[in-house]
DNA sequence: CGTCCTACTTGACCACTTTAATTAAGTGAG
DNA sequence: CTCACTTAATTAAAGTGGTCAAGTAGGACG
C-alpha cells in the first residue's frame, strides 16, 4: 500500500464525483474535494493502478499552460443492481461502475406471495438479466434490494406482516445474499430514489426532498450529500401526514393521511366510486393492479377527461399539502417527484404541488420553491438502489481476491 | 504544542463528554470516545495544562488493580452567555464551565421595540449580570442570542421584519458583539433548547424531537448529537403543521397550522371569546403580554376550572397531533417539551401528546415514543444557547492572548 | 524559439493516531 | 505482610493521511 494520500475515505469521494461529473480533471477533483493536487495524485495514481479510473484525453485548451487531464471511471470495472419490489411493480437494473444503465427488466410485483417465493423468483431473474447482458458475476459489486414501509436496515428485515405474516422479520437480504453469492443490502424506495436523483445530477443542491409514489406514498431526503435517515432508518413517512381538512381514515390509525387522503389506490376507489367512468376508464379495481388502473386514470386525463382529470387534480393537490409540511419541518427548497405512478401524471403533479409550495411553504419569500420531475421516473429507486451499492460496498485493490476466496458477505460492511 | 494526541476536535470531543458526564475516568473517555488509552492520556494532559479539567480523587474501588483517576471541568475555567429574545419574555443566563447556571435574569420581551433599541437594553443587562456573578469579562468566552423564527445563522441577522420593520437584516451579533466586546452566535430557540437538553443528559437517546413553545410554537431535531439544520437552519418549522380537520388562516399564508390553533395565543384569544371567563381570569390580552395570561389559564387549569381545562386540553391534543407529524417525518420515539408555555401547563402537554403519539405514531408498535418535561423548563432555550457557546467557540491555549489582543471576533469561527 | 503559464509530481515534513511495552498503584491469597 | 495479580496511566516508536514547497512536463503566445 502506498504511503501517501490513499485514505479509503477519500478514494471513495473521488469515485463519487468522477460519478456525478461524468469526468474531471484533476485540478477539478482538488477544487471540489478541497484537498491539496499532491493528495489528488497520489489518490489518483491509486485508482487507475486498480483499473477504476482512466485518463481520457486532455481538456480542450483554456489558454496556456498544460491542459488538464481528463479523468473517467471505468464503466466495465464493476457492476451493481438495484431491485424495488412493491406490491404491483418489480423493477431490476443493472447498473454499470459510472452509473449507467446496463440492462433492465420490469416484472409484476410481489402480490400476495410469501417471501421465501418471492425471494426465489428475484434471484432466478437477477442471474437471467446479468446472463444476457453479458455481465460476469465477479464483476457484481453487490445488490441492493429496496422496498416500501418500515425495514431493519442493519439486520436486512422488513418490520411489516405485508402482504403475508411471514414477510415480517423474514431473512430478506441474507437469503437472497446466500441465493445470489452476493452482497445484498436493504434501501428504502424513497430514499433510494434520492439518492439515485442525486447521483445523476437531477437537481442541483445538494439538499433536498423527495416523494415517491408507487402502490403508497413515501418521503425521502437528502442534506449535504447524506440521505436523511433519522433513529432506525424509517424517516419521512410523507404519506401519513395527517392534512389539513382530511377525515379518511388511514391503515396507521390516524385520519386525514396524504396517502388515504390521495394516495394511487384512493385515486383508483374514487373512480370505481363512479360506476360509469370506472367503465369508461376501464378500471377493474383489483387489488394487485392498482398501478395499471391508475396508469388508465392517468392517460384518461391526458386525453382530456375532466372527471378523471377532477380525481387526479384533487390528488396532486393534497400531495402538495404533505410536501408543504415536508418542506417547512426539513427546510428545502427544492422537492423531486419519482416512483411509477407519475410516469404519466408527473407533469400534472409537478404543476399543481409547485403551486401549493409557492402559495403555503414558509420559506416561499426567502427561497423560491423548485418541484423537479426525477430524470428516470419509473425506475429512479431501483437505479438508486444500485448506485447505493456502487456507492458504500468498498472497492479495494483487493476486493477480486476477497470476493474469490471467502462466500460472499453480507448487509452492511 | 504538544506533537502528540492533542487534536481540537478531539479535546472538544472530550471536553463535551466530561461536560455531560460530570465526571469521567481516563478509562471511560476512551471507551465512549472510542479512542485508545495513549491519546487520552495525551489530550487530558493537555487540558489539565490549560487548567480546563482537573483530576478529583480516585474512583471508588470495583475489585483489583489500578483505580481510575477521576476527571472533571474546572467550572471556572470560562463561562458562556445565554440570551433568549422572545416578543412577550427574554432570558438571560450565565453558565460556567461545566454547564451549571451561575446566573440568571428575566426580563420583559423585546416588545415592540426596534432592534437598536433592544441590543442596547441586553448589552447593559448582560453587563450588569456578569458584574452581580463577579463572573471576570475576559473569562466570557461568547454569547449566543436565541430567537425564534427564520434567521441566517452565518450572517448573524433575523430574516423577519417582525415586531417591526428595522428587524430584518439588523446586523443583530455584529452590533451586540460589538458593544460587549464578546463573539456573539445567533441560534434558533428550539434547536438551542434540544442542544441544551442533550448537554443536560434530559433524554437517554442521542436522537429526540423537542417542542419549544413561548409565544408561538418552535421544533428542534437532535439526531446522532446534531442538530437537523436543513438547507438554511430554519428547520423544524412545527408551529406551522397543517393539522387534520384545521382551518383557522394563519399568519404565514396556511391554514389550519398548529401554532394557529393551538399556540398560547390562540388560547389566550378563546379564553377572551368567553367574556366572564376572561374576567374570571384576569386575562386582558394586551399583545405582549400573551405568556402571562397564558399562565393565568395555566393557573386556572391547576386550580380545576374546566373551561380553563377544556381549552388547555383542546390546544394540547392539536400539538400533540403536529408532535405525530413531527415523530413520523423524522423517525422519532423520544419528544421533550420547552419553553415558557410548559412551566405551568406541562404535565398536562406531556400526558395528552404522549396520548396521541400512542395513538398515532406510525412507529408506535416498533418503539414506545416516550414524552419528556425538560430539566429547565423556562429557561431551555438560554441555558441551550450558552451551552452552545461552549461547545462551539475553541477554548485554545491562547485563546486568552487572543481575547486581549485583537478585538472580539464576530459569530462562528 | 524561448518564455510563460498551468498541470502534475515528488519528497520532506506534520498532525494525529495506534501499537506495544513499561511503569504505577492498588487488591487479595497464602 | 508480601508477593502475585490486575487494572490504569504513560511512554516511545511507527503508521496514516494529509500539506507544503520546490520541482518537472507540456502546450500557447509573442
Amino acid at each position: 500500500m502506498l504511503h501517501n494520500g490513499a485514505g479509503r475515505a477519500t478514494a471513495a469521494r473521488m469515485l463519487d464525483l468522477l460519478r456525478t461529473a461524468g469526468t474531471l480533471s484533476r485540478v477539478e477533483l482538488a477544487e471540489q474535494s478541497g484537498l491539496t493536487a499532491a493528495t489528488i495524485t497520489n489518490v489518483v495514481r491509486r485508482l487507475i493502478d486498480d483499473g477504476l479510473v482512466h485518463e481520457v484525453g486532455r481538456e480542450s485548451l483554456q489558454g496556456r499552460g498544460q491542459p488538464r487531464r481528463l479523468l473517467e471511471l471505468d464503466p466495465s470495472a464493476w457492476y451493481a443492481v438495484g431491485i424495488q419490489v412493491d406490491r404491483t411493480t418489480t423493477t431490476i437494473v443493472v447498473v454499470d461502475f459510472a452509473g449507467g444503465r446496463v440492462a433492465s427488466a420490469g416484472l409484476r410485483g410481489s402480490g400476495t406471495s410469501g417471501p421465501e417465493e418471492t425471494v426465489t423468483t428475484l434471484a432466478d431473474h437477477v442471474t437471467d438479466l446479468l446472463h444476457s447482458a453479458q455481465v460476469p458475476r465477479d464483476r457484481v459489486l453487490g445488490v441492493c434490494l429496496v422496498t416500501h414501509g418500515p425495514q431493519d436496515r442493519e439486520r436486512g428485515v422488513l418490520l411489516t406482516a405485508q402482504p403475508t405474516p411471514e414477510w415480517l422479520e423474514y431473512p430478506l437480504t441474507s437469503t437472497l445474499s446466500q441465493r445470489l453469492g452476493l452482497p445484498v443490502l436493504l434501501e428504502n424506495d424513497a430514499t433510494a430514489a434520492a439518492l439515485g436523483e442525486q447521483w445523476a445530477g437531477t437537481v442541483a443542491t445538494d439538499t433536498f426532498g423527495l416523494i415517491y409514489m408507487a402502490s403508497g406514498i413515501g418521503g425521502g431526503v437528502v442534506v449535504d450529500g447524506d440521505a436523511y435517515r433519522g433513529r432506525a432508518s424509517n424517516a419521512v413517512e410523507i404519506g401519513h401526514v395527517a392534512l389539513s381538512g382530511g377525515r379518511t381514515p388511514c391503515v396507521c390509525g390516524n385520519r386525514g393521511c396524504a396517502q388515504a387522503e390521495a394516495g394511487p389506490r384512493t385515486v383508483v376507489e374514487q373512480v370505481l366510486a363512479d360506476e360509469p367512468l370506472a367503465e369508461r376508464l376501464g378500471v377493474r379495481g383489483a387489488i394487485d393492479s392498482t398501478l395499471a388502473d391508475f396508469e388508465r386514470v392517468a392517460r384518461a386525463w391526458r386525453a382530456g377527461d375532466p372527471a378523471a382529470t377532477a380525481i387526479l387534480e384533487r390528488s396532486a393537490r393534497w400531495v402538495g399539502q404533505a410536501a408543504v409540511t415536508l418542506v417547512n419541518l426539513f427546510d428545502l427548497d427544492t422537492v423531486v417527484l419519482a416512483g411509477p405512478a407519475f410516469v404519466t401524471t408527473g407533469p400534472l403533479y409537478q404543476r399543481l404541488i409547485l403551486a401549493e409550495l409557492e402559495e403555503r411553504a414558509l420559506s416561499r419569500t426567502l427561497s423560491a420553491p423548485t418541484v423537479l420531475l426525477s430524470t428516470d421516473v419509473g425506475t429512479a429507486a431501483a437505479i438508486g438502489g444500485a448506485l447505493h451499492v456502487l456507492r458504500t460496498i468498498p472497492v479495494d485493490r483487493d476486493t477480486l481476491q476477497h470476493r474469490s476466496s471467502a462466500p460472499a458477505p453480507e448487509g452492511e460492511p
